[in-house]
DNA sequence: AGCCAGGTCTTCG
DNA sequence: CGAAGACATGGC
């Protein structure tokens, strides 16, 4: 089906870093598992998309993992016809870019793993757990493709720490490994984060083994999306320095610091 | 080859 | 308290 949007950008969604399982698989092509289902999305227009998916499961899953019922027009052009140069390059740059709603537990594990890892790196391991860990799936829409559904809390709960070590997360293992528990015996709901301020989800997430304040605000703002959570990973830590001498005021974006953040992240990551 | 990666936890002063 | 050091592994 085709789905028709001004700001949906397949490439810069797909490399913008906030989800590890969307890839290239052919010109303007991409593919991407979540939720347990696997689609080919195609960049057919700038402002057209095409979704190997049911109607079913666009309403169901995908509009909804998009984020397509919010209009980030009018942030995404305030951004590129304001004052601040480096945010006017950055959303002219990945325009397109959109703050997906993915799985909370997949993101909290994903970003628990993204510690100290560049981002293929991130993706290899990520796609390691679920072909070790994850359900073997064949989509009948895409002509049969084999794939891994993401590892549930009770298969890495229950992972021998020996397997863990052959997966590439080095000591990440038990942070998995404790997490997963903690979500499995119910020391956390995430569920139940949704009906908490935001705030008080950053704190209840960084009780959790591995999660960090920058963690936190990767899964407030991707799993959660709280659009005004605001990570600060090297990257960015590296704009507020160079570019705004630590001045960085968040204020004019308060509520849709994420969107923000985003934008940056994919500059100065892609920016030649 | 060697540095660095979407940080967190522990230890030290 | 805040600052420094340790941490596993792999990509480039």
């Amino acid at each position: 089906m085709l789905i028709y949007s001004n700001n949906f950008n397949l490439k810069h969604i797909a490399d913008s870093g906030q989800c590890f399982r969307m890839n290239p698989v052919e010109d303007a092509k991409y593919s991407l598992i979540a939720y347990d289902k696997y689609i080919e999305l195609t960049q057919v227009k700038d402002n057209c998309i095409e979704l190997s998916c049911s109607e079913e499961d666009y309403n169901q899953i995908w509009k909804h993992y998009f984020d397509l019922d919010f209009n980030y027009e009018q942030i995404v052009t305030g951004l590129s016809e304001g004052q601040d140069d480096f945010l006017k390059n950055a959303a002219k740059f990945g325009n397109g870019l959109r703050i997906l709603k993915q799985d909370i537990y997949e993101t909290l594990i994903s970003f628990i793993i993204s510690q100290r890892k560049n981002i293929p790196a991130i993706k290899n391991c990520i796609e390691i757990l679920c072909v070790k860990y994850g359900k073997r799936k064949i989509s009948r829409e895409c002509g049969g493709k084999e794939y891994y559904t993401f590892p549930s809390p009770e298969s890495l709960a229950n992972a021998s720490a020996q397997d863990l070590k052959i997966t590439g997360l080095g000591y990440r293992d038990r942070y998995i490994l404790k997490t997963s528990q903690s979500v499995l015996k119910g020391d956390i709901d995430l569920k139940a984060l949704r009906q908490l301020s935001f705030e008080e989800t950053l704190k209840q997430l960084q009780t959790l083994s591995g999660v960090g304040i920058k963690v936190a605000n990767c899964v407030a703002l991707y799993g959660l999306h709280h659009i005004e959570a605001f990570p600060i990973d090297v990257w960015i830590a590296r704009i507020l320095k160079d570019i705004y001498n630590d001045q960085f005021n968040l204020e004019p974006y308060n509520g849709f610091a994420g969107i923000v953040q985003q934008y940056m992240f994919y500059y100065i990551r892609n920016k030649k």
